[in-house]
DNA sequence: GTCTATATGTAGATAGAC
DNA sequence: GTCTATCTACATATAGAC
């Protein structure tokens, strides 16, 4: 894991950076924003900690360009889906939506790159939090609402504030299983699993929960 | 809301343990625990620091005392509902169910006493949280177990784990009203209220996932 | 029960050598 | 680009006066 050096100096060029963004993603992920210094950033890293300073900035900052790094990324797999979806010649169905919607991050949190999975980890955290909203919610609210269009084309007569409130609560529901299945394994006695193992009761519990919402809001 | 003082020294008694606790409870709720130092929940609550350390002890134990304050009466309105109907004639069904775990969150969440406000923030602070649920489950899984029995005699069916799932998501779908509005006010375009206004749409999106997730285990 | 004072450690940020 | 060194501020915790 750590690159040979023989006199204590690491010249790596630009994997340093990375390596910096990696060590902060995973520590943020793993413990919040605030429970965090940028010294053990640097440690996790490492690196020194004036090298943290000068690729990661301020540690606000540091913590919004590990939040952008991705982003593009899970975007864009969430409009592929939703762009395949209305390519289909069968008509645009809600389950098809949510799953659309939920899998690409499921997927990411679940398996792969275990940077992907703490970024998966660290969203979770901050998404539903006041003071972090302003920061994210730029990054993921459009194709939100892309998604929210094609519903409102699915159930044109229910209001969209419904909708969003339907919607939001899906993501919740989503996060919060990524963000921690411990209650789960306390109340059920057994050892809980990784995300992906409720994809199915997930993706059927939020669908039932839209459903539901669309025929009152008819 | 400053008692009267005319030399500087302020002698409340009983009255300053409380006075410490409520303004934790208002600090830890608004920014969480590692954003909170005990300097400031000392100025906060108007007194000294040592103030703090004698009432609270540790900065952990003072967290944790906090959220043990109001678990008994929490946990007894969510009892007191499911007696209520258990004693009726008709038979139970699952939405009196959300209704009766829900309800009493929501209404501390919403309205009268502020400090109860500020506790309902705490809990959906971190309830879902790895690092927190070994301090919180213990308190409040029992009464969610007692809610699990009554979901299992109406859908004998549907295996335990399921409903532990759907109970799970319904909480966060809960907790994340109380934490925060602002996504649902940035993807509709107006201001958010209250928990309480999101209400009916909850109830109706949780009941409808737990009917959906036990439809498939059936 | 409340205060002051302080011991001891860590925080974020940056200047300047290499 | 990376390192060392340091500035300044604030952290938790507690001892001991009143």
């Amino acid at each position: 894991m750590e690159e040979a050096t023989t006199d204590g100096r690491v010249l790596r060029g630009e994997a340093t950076r990375e390596r910096v963004l990696d060590a902060a993603e995973r520590l943020f992920a793993a413990e919040g924003f605030d429970a965090v210094s940028i010294r053990r950033i640097a440690a996790e890293a490492g690196v020194t900690l004036g090298v943290v300073g000068f690729h990661g900035g301020s540690k606000q900052k540091l913590f919004r360009t590990v939040l952008e790094r991705r982003v593009e990324a899970l975007n864009a797999a969430r409009r592929a889906r939703l762009a395949e979806l209305r390519a289909q010649d069968v008509p645009l169905e809600m389950r098809d939506l949510v799953d659309g919607y939920l899998t690409p991050y499921l997927d990411q949190a679940s398996r792969g790159d275990p940077q992907w999975r703490a970024y998966a980890r660290l969203i979770a955290r901050i998404v539903s939090d006041d003071r972090w909203y302003p920061e994210v919610g730029g990054l993921y609210d459009p194709v939100a609402q892309e998604y929210l269009d094609a519903m409102h084309e699915l159930r044109p007569e229910v209001p969209r504030r419904e909708l969003v409130t339907a919607l939001t609560l899906t993501v919740a529901s989503m996060l919060s299983l990524v963000a921690s299945r411990a209650r789960i394994a306390g109340l059920s006695g057994r050892e809980a699993g990784g995300p992906m193992d409720y994809r199915e009761t997930l993706i059927t519990f939020c669908l039932g929960g839209i459903e539901a919402v669309a025929a009152r809001g008819r």
